[in-house]
DNA sequence: TAGTGGTCTAGACCACGAC
DNA sequence: TCGTGGTCTAGACCACTAT
């Protein structure tokens, strides 16, 4: 690397300073996604270092499903229409028979003054605009979620129209406007079901897992707010702890 | 290590048969919680492997939570009852203020015939024996979790009378039996208060989070199936998706 | 056959904790 | 000061993919 080991205090690995400079590559879209990245031996000498602190560099990242190793043929930048990082971010399934991913029919699209809870949330300003949807999620013709998404406006500029809304979000948002979307906190209750007992077909007072997720960028700023009601008759939340 | 590599078929990386073989003294008892690990050094030479060989098994089983890494000191056993490994299983966390771990109460404990439901996710014969308990756990004063637990009696000779549960079962598993649960899959649903409700204080027909968990030991072998039934009007269940 | 990532080795030096 | 884990290097060979 370029700089030298400063003093003890505030040491970092050369991997950890590697992975950044790597990191930030993504962010600045010099690397794209889908795009191959140079070899190791190739970034090796580009950044004054050895080898195998490049591939402990390339290894962490590749566990925070940034890359993605194809042996022989080289390392890629991911993308988030990957078949298998779809379900990333997605943990309901069925309870009988394979993994599904639900169409989406956008019910509703605005901006709007951000409420105190939206603005705390992604970090702007009281009042600020945002873009907020409202999507009904269906498998096959069965409605099972209900989600209100919440953006800060400044950083979509020229969002889509209603009808041009695509059903992988996380994918437009990445090709529209470079934000990748790397990591999420979630969080859990049950509810009861109030004013979508309607589109969801359920009655008024029905129990609904109500996931709430603020989802972050590859810099850690909160990008999208997401509440989701699900329908859990015929499917469940997934979680493996390990 | 001992066995040379086999063909190309089955092929596995040394560092994964050395952790397996560490892995195996875990399971036989020969390192017991707590306890300090020879170091890499000695491992490498006991192995017949590099030193960087036997540090990346080390690396796998550290973030396995089989090992703990204690820097100036020397490797360690993980224990059920560090502070920290308390909540490798429990997501459940207040909506204000910090991590809480919930006392429990034991309203019964039975041995009984299995259920169909319970014989299939505990790989058990139909109809086998097992311990079954029912637990009310509190945070403060507020019941929060309505839980029923049902582990296989062979597995468990010699359960304690009811009076002698302690709150933290996994503990109790590894110290009395040497189980140690290293994994669990959790299902989650919102269903509707039931029998329940009377216990946690709140109508029939309320909302409550049902987790359905299948906790599995070093070999993989599932070893408990617990459904909690929880009040999320002050809590929720946490999760980081990476 | 050439180039890539995957694994393995051997040795060096540093940071930390116990003595 | 000593022993531990933490990091870094340099080089070797293997397995996979494309040509």
């Amino acid at each position: 690397m370029a700089e030298e080991q400063s003093a003890a205090i505030g040491y970092k690995p050369l991997y950890m300073q590697v992975r950044e400079s790597l990191v930030q590559r993504l962010i600045d879209g010099r690397w794209q996604p889908g795009e191959m990245i140079p070899s190791e031996i190739q970034l090796a000498q580009e950044l004054n270092v050895s080898q195998g602190t490049v591939r402990k560099a390339l290894d962490t990242m590749v566990k925070e499903y940034l890359l993605v190793r194809r042996q022989g043929r080289g390392t890629f930048v991911a993308q988030a229409d990957d078949a298998k990082l779809v379900f990333q971010f997605f943990r309901l399934k069925p309870d009988e028979g394979g993994a599904v991913y639900p169409d989406s029919r956008l019910r509703a699209l605005d901006r709007a003054a951000a409420t105190d809870d939206e603005a705390e949330m992604l970090d702007l300003a009281p009042g600020a605009a945002v873009i907020r949807m409202e999507r009904l999620r269906s498998i096959g013709e069965t409605p099972v979620i209900a989600e209100t998404i919440a953006l800060s406006a400044d950083r979509f500029p020229g969002f889509p129209e209603r009808d041009a809304v695509p059903n992988n979000l996380y994918h437009l948002y990445s090709t529209h406007w470079g934000i990748t979307i790397a990591q999420a906190e979630e969080t859990l209750k049950a509810v009861a079901a109030g004013a979508d007992a309607a589109a969801l077909g359920c009655s008024v007072g029905a129990p609904l897992l109500r996931v709430h997720r603020l989802a972050r960028d590859l810099s850690d700023r909160p990008v999208e707010l997401r509440i989701s009601r699900c329908l859990t008759d015929a499917l469940h939340y997934a979680v493996k702890l390990t």
